[in-house]
DNA sequence: CATCATAACGCAACTTTGTTGCATTAATGG
DNA sequence: CCATTAATGCAACAAAGTTGCGTTATGATG
């Protein structure tokens, strides 16, 4: 990073430093700017290249690479969710919710791609996880996550025209 | 097309027959051995890359932009089911298939990224995804499809090594 | 069968997304 | 303060997908 980002006093959850101290991962600048994007919306789901706005939007220069690794390395210690885009084929980044072990669907809009977690659904599809698992292993196979995503047109968006509202700023 | 493809009877259905018309695609040599690629293999979900190689392999020599167009024709006329590949980044395509209208789950193997249909799933999905849909209502939104896809490995991918099968030809 | 409109095709160039190698910088432990 | 090495930045690359445009050939019409 070039510039100095506004000391934001970013207070992350103490089980989320002890994922990041296990880790090893170094408390940088850069770290802590990603995490409090996340923390700041946590239900906001997304790419790499709005992470990179939105820090930018800060004053918060990150190299593209960097901020590839960086994003890598907060879901590989679990901090961070990573799943697929179906619509903008590229990532989407959110905030892994540790106590929530069930399956928490995911609204997508097709026009303007935005995400949405829908939390207050969690709780009918850990039946169908369940029977999910047991079907597969059935088969010989190994589950180990269920992703559950509905595709749609937003509320912002229905009126035909697609919605000008910008994507979520994290 | 360069080369010419062994002269295959492919067998449409008269329902997708129907789709095809209805869209106003003609019958190209390489729709019918697309479609003869799918068809071969309902279960295949598959890349652009492998139906492209499947098709060389057949003799069939299509340009890469050319599949492109030509599966996404497909996918709009409903024919086809684009979904986004979590593991490969890129778009997978399947067989739609109109008369199941309850969610078929996807296994998709992190190791081989080979991907089942769990038709034999689908039936506990229903309630689920009438839940969704109307949760999604309750909140101004528009569901259209819901996608549910499981992720794990595969048995033949179990025994700690990637597995050597080499991914499903089409 | 000949003609026409246009869907489909092929090619080249380009954009977006993501990756790799390597030299430099800066956290962290001592 | 010093040493170790995670993290960074840069450049170059690779893969996936898109766009523009001129050409081919399908299906409809006369």
């Amino acid at each position: 990073m070039t510039e100095r980002a506004p000391k934001e006093p970013v207070t992350v959850p103490t089980e989320m430093q002890a994922r990041l101290e296990q880790a090893g991962l170094r408390r940088t600048l850069a770290t802590r700017a990603v995490l409090g994007l996340f923390l700041a919306s946590p239900q906001g789901a997304i790419t790499h290249a709005q992470a990179q706005q939105s820090l930018t939007a800060r004053g918060l220069d990150i190299n593209r690479v960097t901020l590839y690794r960086l994003l890598d390395r907060l879901a590989a210690c679990g901090v961070l969710q990573r799943h697929a885009d179906d619509g903008a084929r590229t990532w989407r980044f959110s905030l892994a919710d540790p106590l929530q072990d069930g399956v928490v669907p995911r609204f997508e809009c097709d026009a303007c791609h935005r995400q949405f977690r829908l939390t207050e659904a969690s709780e009918p599809t850990r039946a169908v996880a369940s029977d999910l698992f047991r079907t597969l292993a059935s088969l010989g196979h190994q589950g180990q996550r269920v992703d559950l995503s509905i595709h749609g047109t937003c509320a912002g968006c229905i009126p035909d025209a697609p919605c000008t509202t910008p994507e979520p700023q994290a």
